[in-house]
DNA sequence: CAAAAGTGTAAAATTCTTGTAAAAGCGATG
DNA sequence: CATCGCTTTTACAAGAATTTTACACTTTTG
């Protein structure tokens, strides 16, 4: 609910273009954009040359069937997999997870399941290619922010900030420096909502400098850049080319 | 190369005499003391009744087969187990990582291949000891819980918590300060049941709360992250920074 | 310099989230 | 198959966060 992607693009293999198009049904409106691909050869190559978030592969197709899919894809391509299987086939299961798929599905899934398992793949691939580097340390000055415990803290004092506040101020500390637009402080911020106005920015960045302690005027933290967006400096070295 | 044990004892259970003998006088000069037993009964009997290092135990047995054994043998000890199958017969090698092998070996193995895997096995296992039961404390405050005993004790009260609960409070211990979303606690706490709504974990926590005296708006224990989820911090600390 | 456009912010309006009681569902057990 | 305990769902009030609105103020532009 509170991942921020850009692509989200899904890739469903199945030669049962009903239970294909189903599951597309479903997640089109969840912000997926889901490709088909109704057998064996042709899901391969797909999966191959785009990439997608995570690929959903039926097991039993005619000719090249899932396994033999997934054990090729995995020559070339660490993207997430979730086998969709007969219900408590428990030996497809098990022979797909250990040719790497990472989830698998019974056919009778309930679209909320379907949601849950695929967003436990994802956020799973996520952390696997990101284990290291994500701890990483938003901080300006005596500001500091961690995604990980969710906390802010300015000098001594925590900061007791919003959902949006908060994902606001990690925003601009991800891109020191850079500006950011209102339009995409919105987009990173807060998933899909491209029907707010962008004004609604302007007021959490108010309140947050307010919490902050900051002066819209004469910034230490957001510095407003008239007709584009906002951005955050290094303190110190913000002090340096003032008007 | 690296390992100094004590024992180093071995247990092989193959109806097969010249197939066990030959493991023996291969292992023998490596450094271990095997033991062998001709049929089921008997190898599980000695199974449990001599810490061996690990356990070599063939599949196909007249009488009581590899699997059988297994079983028995995996509610009583978690010694580890290598399966000796026919050449590629994968099926026989699911089945037994399924009831608890540590690893399968083909009947047409090497001595290369065999030591290899006796030591991957062992070391695993060893691995797996010190961290499962690395008497890892859980506590916050005067919280404490026991994951072995399943004791959740709070001053000097015992909690009654069920099992859920339980694991959620462990959950949240486990990576005190961290925030968990619903959706991560959901998968922690009841592995492979993707098809609950994210609201029910409220409902244990609070009930959590209820049973801890815990209150929700100005929690001892367990802190609401709004839009998030929850998170659980050491009791002195999360004083700290209150608005 | 006046008009136009952009920004800051308080306050109102709206939408979302959460806490919790209570109902319903589900397994185990006798 | 009735019962019990646990889990999940439902429902709704209370409250918090977000968005909109409104207006003062600032900067840019012609």
């Amino acid at each position: 609910m509170m991942e921020s992607q850009g692509s989200r693009k899904l890739l469903v293999v199945d030669d049962d273009r009903k239970l294909a198009g189903l599951i597309r049904d479903y997640l089109t409106p969840m912000g997926y954009e889901v490709e088909l691909r109704h057998n064996g050869p042709d899901g391969l190559a797909e999966a191959l040359a785009v990439p997608y978030e995570a690929v959903i592969l039926d097991v039993m197709m005619p000719g090249m069937d899932g396994f033999a899919v997934l054990r090729e894809l995995r020559k070339k391509s660490d993207v997430p997999v979730l086998m969709l299987t007969a219900l408590g086939d428990e030996a497809d299961r098990i022979v797909g997870l250990e040719i790497g798929a990472d989830d698998y599905l019974p056919k009778t899934f309930s679209s909320r399941e379907l949601l849950a398992r695929l967003r436990a793949v994802t956020r799973r691939a996520r952390n696997r290619e990101s284990a290291e580097d994500s701890p990483r340390e938003l901080s300006a000055g005596a500001l500091r922010l961690c995604e990980e415990t969710h906390t802010a803290v300015l000098g001594h004092e925590a900061l007791d900030l919003t959902t949006l506040e908060f994902a606001i101020l990690a925003a601009l500390l991800k891109s020191k420096g850079r500006v950011k637009t209102r339009e995409r402080l919105i987009e990173e911020v807060s998933e899909r909502r491209f029907d707010i106005f962008d004004r609604s920015i302007d007021v959490h960045v108010s309140s947050l400098r307010r919490k902050l302690g900051d002066d819209a005027k004469n910034p230490r933290f957001i510095r407003t850049i008239r007709g584009i967006g906002y951005t955050l400096n290094e303190p110190e070295t913000s002090e340096f080319g003032k008007s």
